[in-house]
DNA sequence: ATGACGGTGTGGCACCGA
């Protein structure tokens, strides 16, 4: 079973580039970020005749919205953190069945935080407060699950491309870097790193400054696996190839896969 | 130090992202 997960900074502009990739990567289920459009607004007739025909949608007008595409029916849909006030579409959660019983996806678009010492930052620290403690919840709840996303996190030197120069800037702080490994200290592995990965992996460069073709990223878009999956988990690996269409998102796709039969 | 690029909105630029 393979997940992917995808801030495709606006779906309306995106979506002839979503089902592109989609047909040449037909995995089971891809979660998006940065839809920037209302449910109505939602292509689910593309998405259905592309074999996408489950849909889990939150969107907001403008800005955030997120949602799981899956070929496989989605129950037990949740939008939002659990007992968090939040007026921002984040997060939508989703379970299918497998072979071996049902898995849990929680696709999350992470607060971004603008400045270390800004109120958005402040916002940040309490949403992630809010996702770990709804995330334990969770996991007692519905078993093996997958986190995915744009986490708006490095989680160490390796995940950055001036390491020296950003240290303490919004997505290096040592206390998102906190929250990370909280995170994972509820029971969950990065996936990424269950593997040797090229060097100088990222999933977002910036528009500006030929950020890309000078490979100045960073690695934000993250895949978390409960440990009791880990076996399982076969590959996750990140996708440049969409950051070199024309009108491309600034992000990458990051994919799992799952062995579940 | 700043802005650089790209998306949205009801716009003639401002706001936001990372």
């Amino acid at each position: 079973m393979k997940i992917a997960t995808w801030n495709v900074n606006s779906l309306t502009i995106r979506l002839p580039q979503v089902l592109d990739w989609l047909a040449a990567n037909p995995i089971e289920m891809l979660c998006l970020q940065e839809l920037k459009l209302t449910d109505d607004k939602f292509p689910l007739q593309a998405l259905e005749a592309a074999g996408y025909g489950h849909c889990a949608v939150f969107g907001q007008k403008t800005y955030n919205g997120v949602a799981i595409l899956s070929r496989l029916p989605l129950q037990a849909i949740e939008r939002n953190i659990g007992g968090f006030e939040d007026e921002q579409a984040r997060v939508v959660a989703a379970t299918v069945s497998t072979p071996q019983g049902p898995l849990r996806v929680v696709n999350g678009y992470f607060v971004n935080g603008q400045a270390p010492d800004s109120d958005k930052f402040a916002y940040k620290m309490r949403w992630l407060d809010g996702l770990r403690r709804w995330l334990a919840e969770q996991m007692s709840a519905h078993g093996p699950l997958v986190l995915v996303g744009d986490f708006n996190i490095t989680a160490d030197d390796r995940d950055t491309h001036d390491p020296e120069g950003l240290r303490e800037t919004i997505h290096h702080t040592t206390a998102e870097r906190d929250q990370f490994k909280a995170l994972l200290a509820l029971g969950m592995v990065d996936a990424f790193r269950l593997f040797e990965q090229p060097e100088k992996s990222y999933s977002w460069w910036d528009y500006r400054e030929m950020a890309f073709r000078r490979n100045r990223g960073l690695r934000i878009d993250h895949i978390f696996v409960s440990q009791a999956l880990q076996p399982q988990v076969t590959s996750c690996l990140i996708d440049r190839a969409p950051r070199k269409n024309e009108r491309p998102s600034d992000h990458t796709p990051v994919v799992l896969d799952l062995a579940m039969d």
